[in-house]
DNA sequence: GCTGTATTGATAAAATATTATCGATACAAA
DNA sequence: TTTGTATCGATAATATTTTATCAATACAGC
């Protein structure tokens, strides 16, 4: 499937497993391996063989029979492929507990992402600097995030607030927005957001613990 | 379909939405609505109403014509299904920024998470509380988790620590994992994993911005 | 009490994603 | 050089998930 520009469409689920793959072929990197099989790769991710395969073509790589893929050649066709080869700049919106453990995370830039500044309603807080970054007033971002051409904004604010965050994003003309309140936001169809949700991934666990445990009984 | 005991499996893709209903009934029950159609639901969330009715009926809450589901009866088979409507005593292994964050976060109350202690190798940080939660020594993990009864652990440690600390938490009977390092751990095949990690969303989010920005040009 | 209609729930169709199969090929070992 | 084999990549089969269709039904308004 292509987009009007040619672009291939990577599914989801291929997207998700991406930077699994990225993670091990680094460590496998480090270690000096060269090459490796998509039957090694499912093996160590507990994925099917025809898979890997499948989603390493999305890559545009190639491999040799018998040999497998070289390991370079797929790190940096996957990070191509997910634009983590250079920085995106981007903004954090909420510099509360989870907003500050992000803005000290550094290997984000490991993920393309390097935060140039940080939001916040709370005068307490605007001012500061967390981890390096000084935290602004949110009244100051539509206007710098035009001047500055940000694009990307990391939205870590209550729920309540969410919404409120969101207008004044997109009054400075940010595009891409990943959202970490429980909260649905409303944003113009050519608007990406992408919700990471902790809630998500903990229902599948909780729901895949509750049934383990009734099958106990 | 159905498990050995008789119970429904819910579709992942349902799972992960459920959390997502649940959030918008609360809000609509706050404001005093009573029931809610498929309809209204898909169009707050962006999604189809098929989808929604369908989604519903792995809850077995039935609705009626013209009215649609009642929102007190949707939220607690919701949180029925993923087991949220009791509190599940967990142990967080790893208590950095990040950590602290889910230490800090009252909300996964609403979950069902209820931490109840907190894991370190650091000394520095063992015998600290952190928001109202002791921190220990990771050694005393497998005893006190049999003693406790725990089951489920959240990781917050770095990759390279993760799978030593995995080995010890299956030493203590755990069961289930929810694990934010970037490493694929190996546990034994009746041991639940969830992978919660950042760079599996973020991955959706940089590519559409990738493949948006090129359209663009 | 009728009539019109929004909505459900069941079933069917379509789309998407995963897994299986197999000939072709590069490499290692005899 | 020849042979054996692990692996790829293409294609086909299966499974899963999403979307469409439509009769049945509860409610509102007349
Ligand atoms: N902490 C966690 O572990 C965790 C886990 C899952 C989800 N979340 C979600 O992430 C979000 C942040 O959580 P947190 O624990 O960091 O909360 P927090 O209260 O520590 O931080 C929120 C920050 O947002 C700021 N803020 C509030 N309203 C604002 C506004 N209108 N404009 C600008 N800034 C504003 C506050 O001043 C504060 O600094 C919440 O939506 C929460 O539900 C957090
Ligand atoms: N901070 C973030 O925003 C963020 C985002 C995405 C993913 N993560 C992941 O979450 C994990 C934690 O990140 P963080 O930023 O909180 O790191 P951190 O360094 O702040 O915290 C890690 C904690 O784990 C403890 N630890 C290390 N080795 C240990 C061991 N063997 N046994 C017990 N405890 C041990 C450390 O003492 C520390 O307290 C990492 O895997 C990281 O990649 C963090």
């Amino acid at each position: 499937m292509l987009t009007k520009k040619n672009i291939v469409v990577i599914p989801e689920p291929t997207l998700r497993r991406l930077p699994h793959y990225l993670h091990l072929l680094l460590n496998l990197k480090e270690q000096g391996v060269k090459s490796v099989s998509s039957t090694f790769i499912a093996n160590e991710l507990g994925l099917d063989s025809t898979q890997v395969r499948k989603d390493v073509q999305y890559t545009n790589i190639i491999g040799k029979p018998k040999t497998g893929f070289d390991v370079n050649s797929l790190i940096n066709a996957i990070q191509t492929c997910l634009n983590w080869n250079r920085y995106e700049n981007a903004f954090l919106i909420g510099a509360g507990s989870l907003g500050t453990a992000m803005l000290g995370y550094k290997q984000f830039k490991d993920y393309g992402l390097n935060f140039v500044a940080a939001f916040d309603n709370d005068p307490e807080k605007v001012g500061q600097k967390i981890h390096g970054i000084e935290v602004l007033s949110i009244d100051r971002l539509p206007v710098l995030a035009q001047l500055m051409k940000i694009h990307l904004a990391v939205l870590t604010v209550p729920a309540k607030a969410a919404q409120e965050c969101v207008d004044i994003m997109l009054k400075g003309g940010i595009v891409a927005i990943w959202n970490f309140a429980p909260m649905q936001i409303k944003v113009p169809q050519n608007v990406i957001v992408e919700n990471a949700q902790f809630s998500q991934s903990l229902a599948v666990l909780t729901r895949k613990l509750s049934v383990y445990k009734q099958t106990l009984l």
